[in-house]
DNA sequence: AAACTAATGAAGCAAAACTGAACTATTCTG
DNA sequence: CAGAATAGTTCAGTTTTGCTTCATTAGTTT
């Protein structure tokens, strides 16, 4: 068993199927696109590969021998076995089918590139797409753990081992008073605070602007759900720093005091890994549109 | 499906297999056979060639994706075709099995080469072989016609077209008298004849051989079998010159008068025909041990 | 015999595959 | 934590392979 094999090459085993499919040498060149010399040299390669010889003279012309049927069935067995798999690589690289464990954090998911989400998913129909949405710490460990394939979340503080990110789109956070005040009136009054949980990428971004602005960060509630942040400012809990997307969405959005700070949103793989082809597909798919758009 | 596919060769298969099988890449060269370098270069090489990539890294080490079962099947399947291919082939080369259709003069099969034939039989037990015996003309046509894989037959006056002969041996043609005499007196007393019929090629080397010594040829009975014509010989119905193997085999044999003249047994063959494998043996095995031996 | 055609052979060139050595990155070890 | 060991890759150079073009051989047709 552990003899060596002969190195067959599809090619080869091409200009045999060719042959026995074509009247002439010529014919069967023509059909595979090489010239007439190179199938006659190519099949005299396989025959000494093979260690058997494949075709008998009859005239000026050659034919297979009768006996050589194991060897034709095995060249179109492979052929088609071959083709099969080219089939399937060009649906791999397409991204067209197989399964893509996304992770996202709510903002895109919903706000950000929801349509995109859904376009994508009606044109790879095949593709079966996990969705996980959670905050982007969360999302960034499932991906170092290989639950996820591809997150689309706030860029990390400081660059995460293991993980390649990647930028997306910049989005602003907003200061939202109680009470629909639009005029925040001098930093030092502003507060107390309903904000992301300390976990969160955004908290940091926020409490950072905040000290900047020379404003005191006493905080009073915290959520991971932007819903629960805005309904505490509109009870008159708090203060709080939001995406203006979340905060000005739906039924009953907040009034916006001022842009305050930035967020950078990434889209981020595992370092070691090749990217993921359906994944490539639905980075350039979120990028190609104007994303914040919707 | 008319598209053209990556040329992969069993190489790049096996050294898949490999990896796939052992822990470290090389390992998996040394396998196989090769270096670490030449390992790394032909996945490279493959994984272009499909156009998906296989590997993704772990720390220092390289593991197959699991999304590539597909790719790696691929390899296993094609590799064990292969492997059962050159299982084929050298089975065939070395005439262990197949078909073999022969055919025999009588003298051939029964005197000369009974017990090679037999023995042969016996040595390989998968081959087939189908064994006609008829006269050297019956046998040539039946060559040329495709019917017969190769003949071994009296010699041709002269070269058949599309036949090619080779030597095999040479045997002794004697005149026998009726009731037994040993000296058969002047030739020009000789006959009547009971000879192999005019289409047997012995009968043309019988002819030639008794008109050069000078005797009548007058022909009273013919048949191509030779036990006929000996029992002929001995009913006294006329004189003959038989192969003395037949003339003197069996129970009764004949008394030879003298040698009168000898044919050439050969190996005939088409000419276009790459050799039978089982042929080419049979050969071998009919001239390496004196061949008049029994 | 001349023209034609199927296949093979030879020369030359480009691509591919291999080896050994140098190199990078990771892991082990004292 | 330095340094040795290990896994794999890259590089340079050599051999092998496969292809094209052109010439040649050998059947076939006219």
């Amino acid at each position: 068993m552990a003899q060596s094999l002969p190195d067959l090459s599809i090619r080869q085993l091409e200009y045999l199927v060719a042959v026995a499919d074509s009247d002439t040498f010529a014919l069967a060149a023509e059909q595979v696109g090489v010239s007439p010399s190179a199938l006659s040299q190519g099949l005299a390669e396989l025959e000494r590969r093979v260690g058997v010889s494949l075709f008998d003279r009859e005239g000026r012309r050659r034919v297979l021998r009768a006996d050589t049927e194991p060897v034709l069935d095995h060249a179109r067995q492979v052929v088609a076995l071959t083709a099969d798999l080219a089939d399937w690589a060009r649906r791999t690289r397409s991204g067209d089918h197989g399964r893509l464990r996304l992770g996202m954090i709510d903002a895109s998911a919903v706000q950000h590139h929801g349509e995109a989400l859904r376009q994508f998913r009606a044109e790879h129909p095949e593709l079966r797409i996990h969705l996980r949405v959670g905050p982007s710490g969360d999302l960034l460990r499932a991906l170092v753990d290989g639950a996820i394939d591809l997150a689309i979340c706030v860029e990390p503080a400081e660059p995460l081992r293991g993980v390649t990110t990647e930028a997306l789109m910049t989005e602003d956070l907003a200061l939202y008073a109680p009470d629909g005040r639009r005029r925040p009136g001098p930093s030092a009054g502003w507060g107390p605070w309903v904000l992301f949980p300390r976990s969160a990428h955004t908290r940091t971004v926020t409490e950072t602007a905040l000290r900047r602005r020379g404003a005191p960060v006493e905080v009073v509630a915290e959520s991971h759900q932007p819903e629960v942040l805005c309904e505490m400012v509109r009870l008159g809990l708090g203060w709080s720093v939001l995406p203006v997307v979340q905060a000005e969405w739906g039924e009953q959005p907040l009034a916006r005091c001022e842009i305050l700070a930035r967020r950078r949103l990434v889209t981020a793989r595992r370092s070691g890994a090749s990217p993921h082809p359906a994944g490539v597909l639905l980075e350039q798919a979120l990028r190609s549109p104007p994303p914040s758009g919707s």
